[in-house]
RNA sequence: GCCCCCAUCGUCUAGCGGCCUAGGACGUAGCCCUUUCAAGGCUAAAACACGGGUUCGAGUCCCGUUGGGGGCACCA
């Protein structure tokens, strides 16, 4: 059997990871079995379909690596990807199973509905449906039909017995028929509902497996029903545990916005963590962890490893909470090992689109500092303010002397700084020669001979900023004219006392 | 209200009857390193929800309780 797997979402809003997840399982799960994964729009519920929702899920999948064989951009042998455009087919079934008596055509308007479903209420069904249409005559039924009255279908539910839905992941589940009522598979409007779509897609689609989440499984004997009425081969239920609100009270939903909780900040949507510039490999790396263990206690892998090891049957049934601080943790281990150019090339272009002006060269000299204070590409902004905007110069002598560094010795220091810096060719004017030439003045100028507080305060003149890159790749990515202002400035003040 | 699913450190998880004095990771705390912030190194605190069974033996199997989640639409 060909491994066939889908990732079938509506457009109605935008995805949220949780909904990265479950595709990233799917798609997972074909390519370890070198299958099929397929791209599939649920649209039917055109009230909510929202424009532009689909390009914009479609952008998130691929920015993760999520890739589709077939689907609504590029086609394949089972067409079209859209359900909306697969009407025929839908109303083709539905009349079959009519015709088969497994399903009813059902006259009720929405008024009496809403009278039904109180009536039944008032006795305690909860069902909201009394079957009443079920068992019409067939000149009944044509009469109504003559008399122009909508109808939608219905399936026929069976009245008791149980119904075992098998899942992959928790074994048969068995429900009790009582339950259920009949439920509407073709609307009003002739468009179908889940119930059928996905029955009649996933069967010509030839899915092996149907990833979804638990939210479905109380509704999974219809479908189990479906399956047999028609008479077709049932592919393997997986029923996805959810993912969890992180802030702690129920599942992540499409309304979540992005919010902070302590200092985490909690992204939702798929394209919040492309926005602030987690790398995709690192996003789909933490995706991975949930649900499910690599092994050998390792919790950074490559995809292509994960893929050797990957089984759907070992994802785990428990809904999970997204451990945030996991994923700022991986971020950062994906950034310390890009090479000083590939961290360039992403870097660059994301400050371009942030308005901040940073050339490529001076990126690369900051690059191997810069990369371990990264999570994501948007933490590179504050750190690296000072180079963009000019940063306040310290007004008072306390923030550019130290008790190790008082104002006599701070005034040698900046004269001789400035002398150093001065002396420096173009050529010079480079990483390690200003280290070892600031070590020098700073072992000179600090009593112990230790140049902490002076390259410290120092640092402070330089960037203006409590929290920035280290001094000596800092000094050179603003280059040597504006250092030597700032430290002119500096030198002024400590000459005022 | 009824039905269904789930249950190991704060979080993600390992564990599929004896290998568990319950392992790893993130986070947290302390120490070291250190020009800030990081990164790195070392150390520490931290869990089998509870109660019954089954068994020579239970985190692991069964039942119940509790807790969490989900579902009861002409929404998916």
């Amino acid at each position: 059997m060909t491994v066939r797997t889908r990732f079938a979402p509506s457009p109605t809003g935008y995805l949220h990871i949780g909904g990265v997840w479950a595709a990233l399982l799917a798609w997972m799960y074909a390519r370890k079995h070198n299958g099929q994964f397929i791209l599939r729009i649920e649209d039917t519920d055109t009230k909510r379909t929202i424009e532009g929702a689909q390009a914009k899920l479609m952008e998130s999948l691929r920015w993760v690596g999520i890739d589709w064989d077939e689907g609504p951009d590029k086609g394949g042998p089972f067409g079209p990807y859209i359900q909306t455009a697969r009407q025929p087919l839908y109303q083709k079934w539905a009349d079959w199973l009519v015709e088969n008596n497994h399903a009813y055509k059902c006259f009720a308007t929405p008024d009496e509905l809403a009278e039904m479903r109180q009536e039944l209420e008032a006795k305690g069904d909860h069902s909201g449906y009394d079957r009443r249409y079920r068992d019409l005559s067939q000149s009944e039924v044509d009469a109504l039909e003559a008399a122009g009255r909508p109808y939608v279908i219905r399936f026929k539910m069976p009245l008791d017995g149980e119904t075992a839905v098998p899942d992959l992941l928790r074994g048969e589940v068995v429900f009790d028929n009582k339950q259920f009522t009949d439920y509407v598979i073709l609307k009003s409007n002739g468009l179908p509902t889940y119930h059928l779509a996905h029955v009649i897609d996933d069967h010509f689609m030839e899915i092996s497996h149907i990833t979804r989440g638990v939210e479905w499984l109380n509704t999974a004997p219809i479908h189990v029903r479906l399956f047999e009425a028609f008479g077709w081969e049932m592919p393997v239920f997986v029923h996805l545990p959810v993912i969890l609100n992180p802030n702690g009270k129920g599942k992540l939903s499409k309304r979540t916005q992005a919010f902070t909780q302590g200092d985490q900040e909690i992204l939702v949507k798929a394209d919040e963590f492309m926005e602030a510039g987690y790398m995709p490999e690192a996003v789909v790396n933490f995706l991975a962890n949930i649900g499910w263990t690599f092994g050998d206690d390792r919790e950074k892998f490559t995809m292509s490893e994960a893929l050797e090891r990957f089984d759907l049957a070992d994802v785990s049934a428990a809904p999970a909470k997204l451990p945030y601080s996991k994923l700022d943790w991986l971020g950062n281990q994906y950034f310390k090992d890009l090479s000083d150019d590939l961290l360039v090339k992403k870097l660059y272009p994301y400050l371009q689109q942030h308005q901040i002006d940073i050339s490529a060269e001076t990126l690369l000299i900051l690059s191997p500092v810069i990369k371990m204070r990264l999570k994501k590409l948007s933490d590179a902004v504050p750190q690296l303010a000072f180079l963009a905007e000019t940063p306040p110069l310290p007004s008072t002598v306390e923030e550019i002397t130290h008790k190790k560094m008082g104002p006599e010795a701070a005034a040698t220091a900046y004269k001789k700084t400035i002398a150093f810096l001065e002396g420096l060719s173009a050529e010079q004017f480079e990483v390690d020669t200003i280290a070892a030439g600031m070590r020098e003045i700073g072992a000179a100028v600090i009593d112990g001979g230790k140049p902490g507080p002076y390259l410290g305060t120092l640092r402070y003149v330089v960037t203006g900023q409590k929290v920035s890159p280290p001094l000596f790749e800092s000094v050179v990515a603003l280059g040597k004219d504006r250092v030597l202002a700032r430290l002119v400035a500096a030198q002024k003040l400590i000459d005022s006392l």
